[in-house]
RNA sequence: GUGGGUGUAGCUCAGUAGGCAGAGCACCGGGUUGUGGCCCCGGCGGUCGAGGGUUCAAAUCCCUUCACUCACCCCA
């Protein structure tokens, strides 16, 4: 058996509903706060990634599906969209029109890690991203954006928190008061902390080993290295989020892995996910334009992890499934042509119409039709065909009428509420 | 890349002093002539992850390998 890539997955029918529910509130919301869709492709040249993310990252140096093709470009299968909505934006010149743009993608991200849980090497995400705005109610409007979208799917204990990472004008000089504190306590550092001193100094915020944790605890915050204008424009999105009343945290050791972030940073947590507990995330990054060949435009955004995000909904997915509303029981081989064609009919009146061509006993297909939860179920054999009616039984109230065969289309569609999702 | 755990029927799992491969659920049929769920009876279904070794005999012991999974790492 030929089985599947390690660190994909299929979604099953049995979840693909949820799915698309997900999909669709997104797009609404998203809609709505005034943003478009861009589909972009899966394909990219290297450079685009290593240009953005940063050359020294984890994900540009060992996880991209980056090869060779056959005219001899290097290509890689997207690790993340910003890099590419970035450059739609700059290639097509949509900054020429209007330097504000609001754009929204969605789908599959590659990344070569060890998959766990919440981490799969081909992984989903919402977009979104703001360009040609710096003001810091973008950056709240974003945020709000985001926790609306997770309070429409009532998600249980999840956390906002946020932080500022500077601009180029203030991030070196914490970046100096940072190193040399680490440089002084080298000693109570893990070894991991040690190699990473020197590659991505503010992740040793949030390393786990205990010493390491309460070293941490005396080093110098971004929060108080932050210059006059980074000051007030972190003060203005902490402000707009209050006067909205969302909640957050502040988490001055909060990082995004990409290098292109300046100032406002939040993640969307949820502790049931285990150690993949990041949901959502984003951030500005206003030189990042610029860095692609475009011209100087300021750009914020976030990412939603969907399949984490399906994980906090695991158990809902049959809500939205859709069962028949009519199974049609046909008894000998007259009724089966006759239902054949009602099958037709019904499904051209949008009425989700199911029937068994096995020609099996009526107790069967009675079975079947239980099985697949439809709302009625039509039954018609030569006796009915002879008496010119068939039969319609309701499966909740286990009511029969007798329907006459002229019009019976008709009189079945009127019967059903086509509207309603499931059958019960 | 590094560690731990787990691989037996479609699913969830039993099965060790090595001795005929099991249960529940699911699926199919039946419980008198044309009516679902519950119950009862029957049936279908397995290269015991793969390869090698020890043995009269291996799901069980040994070696190798693969997959899944959780964690480190990294991140959505």
């Amino acid at each position: 058996m030929i089985k599947l890539v390690r660190g994909f997955k299929d979604i099953l029918p049995a979840d693909t509903a949820l799915w698309q529910h997900v999909e669709a509130l997104a797009r609404e919301l998203l809609e709505d706060f005034g943003f478009y869709e861009l589909r972009i492709p899966l394909l990219e040249q290297t450079e685009l990634f290593s240009r953005s993310i940063g050359a020294g990252t984890d994900i540009v140096e060992k996880e991209m599906y980056t090869f060779t093709d056959r005219g001899g470009a290097s290509l890689t299968l997207r690790p993340e969209a910003t890099a590419s909505v970035v450059r739609a934006y700059v290639q097509h010149r949509l900054y020429a029109k209007d330097p504000v743009w609001k754009l929204y993608t969605i789908g599959p991200m590659f990344r070569r890690e060890r998959p766990q849980k919440g981490r799969y090497r081909q992984f989903y995400q919402i977009n979104a991203e703001v360009f040609g705005v710096d003001d810091p109610r973008t950056d709240a409007e974003l945020i709000l954006l985001l926790m609306r979208f997770m309070g429409r799917l009532e998600l249980p204990d999840i956390t906002l928190q946020i932080n500022s990472l500077g601009c180029p004008e203030c991030r070196p000089r914490f970046k100096n008061a940072l190193e040399s504190f680490l440089t002084s306590h080298s000693g109570q550092l893990c070894s991991d902390c040690l190699r990473r001193q020197d590659q991505n100094p503010l992740r040793l915020f949030d390393c786990k080993v205990p010493s390491c944790k309460e070293t941490m605890q005396d080093a110098p915050s971004v929060l108080d290295h932050l210059c006059e204008t980074c000051r007030a424009h972190f003060g203005s999105v902490k402000e707009s989020l209050e006067g909205f009343q969302v909640p957050y945290q502040i988490n001055h050791g909060l990082v995004r892995g990409l290098d292109y972030y300046t100032r406002t940073t939040f993640e969307v947590l949820a502790e049931s996910l285990g150690a993949q507990d990041a949901v959502a995330g984003g951030g500005r990054y206003d030189g990042l334009v610029k860095a692609l060949g475009g011209p100087e435009q300021p750009g914020v955004g976030f990412a939603i992890g969907l399949d984490r995000l399906i994980e906090l909904l695991a158990g809902r997915a049959q809500v939205f499934e859709k069962r028949p509303h009519v199974f049609i029981a046909a008894i000998g081989k007259r009724a089966q042509s006759v239902g054949f064609q009602w099958l037709q009919d019904l499904r051209l009146q949008r009425v989700r119409a199911e029937i068994d061509f096995e020609n099996r006993s009526l107790k069967s297909q009675m079975r079947r039709a239980d099985k697949l939860e439809a709302s009625y179920v039509l039954i018609v054999g030569d006796r009915e065909l002879d008496d010119g009616i068939a039969v319609l039984r309701n499966m909740t109230t286990k009511e029969q009428e007798k329907v006459p065969l002229e019009n019976i289309i008709s009189f079945v569609v009127n019967r059903i509420d086509t509207t309603a999702v499931g059958s019960r």
